[in-house]
DNA sequence: ACCTGAACACCGTTCAAGT
DNA sequence: ACCTGAACACCGTTCAAGT
């Protein structure tokens, strides 16, 4: 077990010239494959790709998650970035909910991908997704805490539900190939966080029932 | 293109014995697969465990769905009943978060079997899983309209978003281990629904943010 | 009419052999 | 130190040959 730190972000022992170039190339590989076929994109295919045979693909990448997580830490970042913005620029409730889309968006990079993300929220250190995946949830945490403070959304809410909720709307999305039903999914569940009465105006008349007959 | 009904319910030309035999042991053993396996069981195991050749399993059942169709119609069946007892038990909105619950229960009966439905509540035709989605989601629309015509949910709630949002819910525990999560994710959605405030009474009181600071 | 299983084209993963 | 690709154990799907 060397804690063999990632060859992009500052390596404790740098790669051979060679082994760094084909690093590289797999990534490279990596994430045009999973654009167009998806999280589960043969990894066969990647190492054709890439030139290089499929053992060097497992000598760099132990496991499916580790390339995944390699290709996806520069877009976490980004979304836990957006978090910092979005906190100093916008209202609380909304810069939430401005976040949680971008997320979502993020999360439908690659088809499958909410499948990942939603089983590294739990997993907690089993894959290497979760390192993205906790600081992204930590950012929304912050969000979280500031809408709950300014008393705009339920105390009950937690972030874990809220992502996990954006993560299943996402998959909805996907599945439907409806990219729209994702905002309509995470308003439902916002909706149902605020502490005052129901936001779309339509409703508040009808009280007692349209007119039309059961 | 013979308009071949399935044999379990009336069939235009009964079969000969032995392909009956067959049918019946593969629904059998497609049932037990799956629930051990998830709906991506392999087939040829499903076929193994019948005593029959892969064939056999794919001349009777051509693609997957079908045979997940033929194991999952008499559950739909019940599910759609249901419908039908809580209506006349149950006040509106009531009803229809115990049938969403019992939906979600029965999504969750096999591993993946969410994904399979999510897909075959937009392909409208396209899988024979979307005759028994079809029929559930017609028994959500009756408990729909009588929750929006007693006024206690919002009108522009749409049956396809709220059972496409119990089916993300459903995935959602599947993927995090976590049985209850399905539940708390509906009811997020429920509450976005309701025309009256928000319904967990915790966070009336704190409308301009609690003591601890940001 | 129905069944069988070999055949084909794919996978993921490991590991002995090379440089 | 790193790379290669054959080898193994699986898939899904088709189809010629059987009864």
């Amino acid at each position: 077990m060397q804690p063999r730190t990632s060859p992009s972000t500052g390596s404790t022992r740098p790669l051979r010239a060679d082994a760094r170039r084909n690093y590289d190339l797999l990534v490279a590989a990596a994430d045009a494959a999973f654009t167009e076929h998806g999280a589960d994109a043969s990894l066969e295919d990647i190492a054709r790709r890439a030139g290089v045979g499929i053992g060097t693909l497992y000598r760099h990448f132990p496991t499916r998650e580790a390339l995944l997580a390699k290709v996806l830490d520069a877009g976490a970042a980004a979304i836990v970035a957006r978090a910092n913005e979005l906190r100093t620029t916008t209202p609380p409730s909304s810069a939430l909910v401005s976040w949680l889309e971008a997320m979502m968006g993020y999360v439908m990079t690659y088809d499958g991908l909410a499948k990942s993300l939603a089983a590294s929220l739990v997993e907690s250190g089993k894959s290497e997704l979760c390192a993205p995946c906790k600081l992204m949830t930590e950012a929304g945490q912050m969000l979280l805490d500031r809408a709950q403070q300014s008393g705009e959304l339920r105390q009950d809410a937690t972030i874990h539900d809220i992502v996990l909720g954006a993560h299943a709307a996402a998959w909805a999305a996907e599945q439907t190939d409806d990219a729209d039903a994702a905002r309509r999914l995470l308003t439902l569940i916002i909706d149902g966080l605020r502490t005052d009465a129901a936001p779309r105006a339509v409703a508040r008349a009808v009280r007692r029932g349209a007119p039309r007959r059961s």
